[in-house]
DNA sequence: GTCTATACACCGATAGAC
DNA sequence: GTCTATCGGTGTATAGAC
């Protein structure tokens, strides 16, 4: 279940605008004008619905974004069957939620520059979250603890890796071998 | 060996001070400001060594580390020993490359926002390079050749994704574990 | 080859009318 | 809740003295 803080609803149909500026070009080389232009809404409209301005446009983004990962990615994880066939399914989540490797990961996108400053510590926490869940299943699975641990944290690392080489090479091929192999690298 | 342009002394070493500041905020995030006070250059000399301004600095930043990661990382892998020796040298010489995953990677700064507009071709060139440099060392070891392009572009994800994660997570081990475990993992 | 001084556009942010 | 108009600051880039 979603985290969302309760906003206005044109505030929850802004931040869907603001999400893909962010996304491709980074906290810090997104301006105002973009977001704006992205918006449909001036300046002085975005800082009715975001006071703290972008600081705080950026966090609304990443904290939808985050609850949008919970509700469908890690979601099929807590569910009923056999631990292989939820990891199926969040595989597929995956796939669509990274667009295939096309979209850029906002845990990676905020650990830069300026934004590393702001949201250090809210980025770590929530990949910390997101590893530790996933580790869970496998644990359920009946892999050892600090295992399951480990192929979590190398899942992790290889989306991250493999959304950057997707972008560099404009190939999702790669992207897609790696979320196919997943379930069984992860189980066996 | 490098192919560096040749440039005065004086501008190499303004370019060693430039790097760390790209490397850490990115190509919008970086300011001419800063990079004046890294360089210890006022703004107007930096315009003497670097005409077209700030993209040529990137873009010279970018060209130096390339050479030395030719230079230092791909050199030990068109040595005479054993394939499983030059590799193992390989990523000695990777550990040092990125501080054991403390440097975020240029390829993958350079390869957001307006950067991605500017050096698009430029990175997507230079890192199938590496890929098929690395290929070689594999096929020359034994593997069949796409199985050893497969391999090769795995262990660059990795890197990719290994050096965002000790960023957020502000500890090395898993990039050390990584580069460990490369050797085998690329040849068995 | 370095500097001071400056040009001018755009940045993030605010005031205040509607 | 949206807008136009505008602020002060900083961005990249240049001119020109030394």
């Amino acid at each position: 279940m979603s985290a969302e803080k309760e906003r206005s609803l044109s505030t929850q149909k802004a931040i869907l605008k603001l999400i893909p500026v962010f996304r491709k070009y980074g906290y810090e080389g997104t301006t105002l004008s973009m977001l704006s232009q992205a918006s449909g809404l001036g300046k002085a409209s975005l800082y009715h619905h975001f006071p703290q301005g972008k600081a705080q446009m950026a966090r609304a983004a990443f904290d939808y974004i985050g609850s949008s990962f919970e509700d469908t990615v890690l979601e099929p994880l807590s569910g009923k069957g056999e631990p292989r066939e939820r990891i199926e399914a969040m595989c597929c989540s995956l796939k669509e939620f990274y667009d295939n490797g096309r979209n850029a990961c906002f845990l990676a996108i905020m650990s830069f520059g300026e934004a590393d400053n702001l949201f250090h510590d809210l980025v770590k926490q929530k990949l910390k979250t997101w590893i530790d869940i996933l580790a869970q299943v496998l644990i359920e699975a009946g892999i050892e603890a600090n295992q399951a641990k480990d192929r979590s944290t190398e899942a992790m690392m290889q989306i991250q890796g493999a959304v950057i080489l997707v972008r560099i090479l404009d190939d999702t091929t790669l992207f897609k071998k790696l979320i196919e192999n997943l379930p069984a690298q992860l189980l066996d």
